[in-house]
DNA sequence: ACACAAATGATTCAACTGTTGCATTCATAA
DNA sequence: TTATGAATGCAACAGTTGAATCATTTGTGT
């Protein structure tokens, strides 16, 4: 399927060679191919954070003469692309091949993509945006998931730990996991994640929680899952997979948009507190080369 | 191939009620749909032998408020064609946008969905399948994800666990997360997940096992990825979202088909080390036994 | 601490974009 | 023939494009 590229082969051999600007630019280049046919450079620009010039000065810096050559490039490779179909019919039956081999990897992706869409519908919407607008008035967030389902609890505590500092992650060795619901009051809530088979200490902490009169809410796999009882809102998840397991993929991205909406609720404030976490992590030198800059 | 084209059609069934000169600019955009997308109106004009008023006239003539309008037509149909994959994610995308009246939580699931349906692409698939070969006939399976991509890693190792003891996970209090690579042999692999900004000490610890002579495997999410130069394979995950952050959802997917391939790989040995799981966690009583009864 | 070079941001400019109003041409009917 | 109205060509427009220039910041070696 991937045919040769020169263009995309000489950013990739050059890329460790560009000032960090000019990575930012090559990078949105090489991930949107399409882009730089269709759309101005100036917007290109703006889509990839990056100041007009510095496209023109990654066509110099790639040896062309201006950045008309590099879109007449992508201009050229989309033609070819589009009018002969012949290419695409090629393409459509490769990937027909892949999938009707038993492909197990195929079939399962075309699942998760599946379940993930069904998560539109209008009842998920309205809980999704139900369960975030609680989130957003309570005080302090506990969020709990214990075995398979941490990585999903995890998850949603570190972006939320990057926007401030209402969200507590209810675990840690030595079985202390649940010890900072002590200071928990009535005006926080818990996000406990929990699917089939369910943890007893998961259940428990949750007892414990709501006994404590915090909010609960629950992303959970069904209707009938014991979490059910103890939520004041609930948003479900599929689970179900082509393997043994659970897939967690749906309920991480439930996480994910959760974390959205309430980053989307003040933007402002969140992009604040990315910013100071930027400088945070920048001084600590956390991480690799710059920074990916927000607009 | 000519999937529904409403504007086409439109064009086809006014062309009689044109004016010779309307005829032949629309003429030519029938003929030449793709170049409306890519080249500027005065270029088509000239292509097509006819004053660049012409094309707004043309536009006008169709009801429409500017030739803008038809270039966008076109510019979304190449935008879409060109994915080749995604002629399911088209129907998605529209009704997305139908019925997402700035609802940030359908968009973004949309997205989500149609970024794992990519994965579907047969470059994807051969990689997932090639690194799952690695996996299979190795000792060990090192797995490394800091910060963001912990979750991912972390539930790779944990579905890897339940499996046998084949999988080990590098993170630990106290910054002891590297030290399991003391015994590392190059019979083992280190399968690590890092994307934008890629954190030093994930690249630090790769470094460091590439050198102890490991197979090194990775996902992350693009070709000018400091480890795609680190890594004897490597897998590509979508990362792009309406928010401010990258999302994990595609990785984690990819994780959890790894971990599909390789179960399916030995089916009796999987069932069999499930049933061991089964039955430990039973006697420790961590699972909730039953179905709370609901009336 | 300093100087120096590279990288980046801001500003400016000529060329080009799509659009519009007006002049011209053309076909047709009186 | 001429009058009439549509169709067409032309020229000028405001806005945008990609590129060049200069100022500022950033990083680095001494």
């Amino acid at each position: 399927m991937p045919q040769r590229d020169p263009l995309r082969e000489q950013i990739i051999a050059q890329y460790d060679a560009m000032s960090p600007q000019l990575q930012q630019a090559a990078r949105y280049v090489l991930e949107h191919p399409d882009e730089v046919a269709l759309v101005s450079m100036r917007e290109l620009a703006r889509h990839a954070a990056v100041q007009p010039a510095t496209m023109t000065r990654l066509a110099k810096f790639l040896g062309k003469q201006g950045y008309d050559d590099i879109r007449e490039h992508y201009v050229a490779a989309l033609r070819r692309g589009s009018d002969g179909f012949a290419a695409k019919v090629r393409q459509r039956n490769e990937g027909a091949r892949a999938s009707a081999d038993g492909n197990i990897a195929a079939h399962m992706l075309h699942g998760l993509s599946a379940q993930i869409s069904r998560l539109c519908e209008p009842d998920s919407l309205q809980r999704l945006e139900a369960i975030a607008n609680t989130l957003k008035s309570v005080r302090k967030v506990y969020v709990l998931g214990l075995r398979s389902c941490h990585s999903v609890a995890w998850h949603f505590h570190y972006v939320m730990s990057l926007l401030g500092d209402r969200s507590v992650h209810l675990d840690g060795p030595a079985g202390t996991g649940g010890d900072a619901l002590i200071r928990a009051t009535p005006e926080d809530a818990l996000l406990v994640v929990s699917v089939k088979p369910y943890a007893v200490a998961t259940l428990e902490l949750t007892q414990l929680a709501k006994d404590k009169g915090l909010t609960i809410l629950s992303i959970t796999d069904s209707e009938v899952s014991p979490l059910v009882g103890l939520s004041d809102q609930t948003i479900f998840c599929p689970t179900e997979s082509d393997s043994f397991f659970h897939t967690l993929t749906p309920a991480l991205a439930i996480s994910e948009v959760l974390c959205t909406l309430l980053a989307e609720d003040d933007r402002p404030q969140a992009l604040d507190a990315l910013q100071r976490a930027d400088e945070h992590f920048l001084s600590l030198n956390t991480y690799s080369s710059a920074i990916p800059r927000r607009e």
